[in-house]
DNA sequence: ATACTATACGGAGGTAACCTCCGTTTGTGA
DNA sequence: TCACAAACGGAGGTTACCTCCGTATAGTAT
């Protein structure tokens, strides 16, 4: 969540830095202000002109993105890790349950994300893929556990939970959303 | 869902027509492109002036929830209707899938209007109320006939609801709607 | 019918944010 | 040190927002 994991292909060290810079500078602003920033505003908070700003990311929607990928691959490897909990159901609902603390950490970047298509063979994309995998290990052991329904996919989880972080952002309501994600629990177990 | 009902206080003819075509031609925006409308050219489509846009509608917000209104009693009528439906729980399930059906045609309305406070006093937090109070009715009786947990008020319901509508606009695929709108279904239910 | 006036209309124009384009600067490899 | 591809930056065109105020008109009183 600190800073920046991936540094793609060859690229000179001014533009590597102020890529860094911006993503900083953004995420600052997103904490704020939620996603609707201004992007001349990012781009003077990094020290960066805003011609910089939009070489690095052609539109909003690749800015955004950039700040969602740590949480994405953070919560693809926290899958993989889980994997080893004994209780499959356990493990599964402990995903589903950081999914809804980091996407409320977000202020809806990932609805903003989610909202639109990724860019072909994206660094997110793969990410995503990634996290959906090894999500979908962990509720394909639960169901083989007997513990959760097998009509569901991982997919049909996780946009519950997205679900609940977008309705609980417009009024902030811990203990209504606790109530939620316990609806969603109770309703994926078998019956 | 065809023209607004409510025609409030004492206002020149003209006043109230341009209203109506206001809130038409936003209508058939919204169906289009969803809650991102371009108010000039709705006045436009309306063949009316911006600024009589801006005197009836001051802000986006309050356009936004004109649109909403009528959705919002036709919900508050059935709700009350379905509390004649001989099985509490049906009828609950039912006024559920009635509001995930609404919210569906409304391309986010649903969410750009309870993103934002309503404004005190308005036509729309009456009926809104209204609709609370009539679903919750539907709730209350699911509830005391056993059926449904004790620990969730309407407001969880609805807004699960709107979690789903609101993922699911991001991709429609109403199969996945179905999908998880029954996952909410079976976890209301008392265990 | 006519005159009066509160109510409502319309759009010009100031403002804010977006985004592109291109002349200038700089890192890097030879 | 030099050459040049890579990257920078911000001026300025564009779009949409919203306000303000002179003009038009529905409703009413005579």
């Amino acid at each position: 969540m600190s800073e920046t994991r991936a540094v793609r292909a060859p690229r000179r060290a001014d533009a590597q830095r102020n890529h860094d810079l911006i993503v900083a500078a953004a995420r600052a602003h997103v904490a704020q202000r939620g996603t609707n920033l201004v992007l001349e505003e990012v781009a003077r908070s990094a020290g960066v002109g805003i011609g910089t700003l939009y070489r690095h990311f052609p539109t909003r929607q690749e800015l955004l993105e950039a700040l969602f990928l740590d949480e994405v691959l953070a919560l693809g490897e926290r899958a993989v890790e889980l994997a080893e909990v004994p209780s499959a159901l356990d493990a599964l609902v402990t995903w589903l349950r950081l999914q809804m603390d980091l996407g409320s950490l977000g202020h809806s970047l990932g609805a903003a994300v989610m909202a639109a298509k990724h860019v072909e063979g994206s660094e997110l994309q793969r990410a995503y893929v990634a996290m959906r995998e090894a999500g979908g290990e962990l509720l394909r052991r639960a169901q083989v556990a007997g513990a959760v329904r097998f009509d569901l996919d991982i997919v049909d989880l996780v946009k519950l939970v997205y679900g609940i972080v977008m309705v609980g952002e417009l009024s902030t309501d811990s203990a209504r959303c606790e109530r939620m994600f316990g609806v969603v629990v109770a309703g994926i177990k078998t019956s």
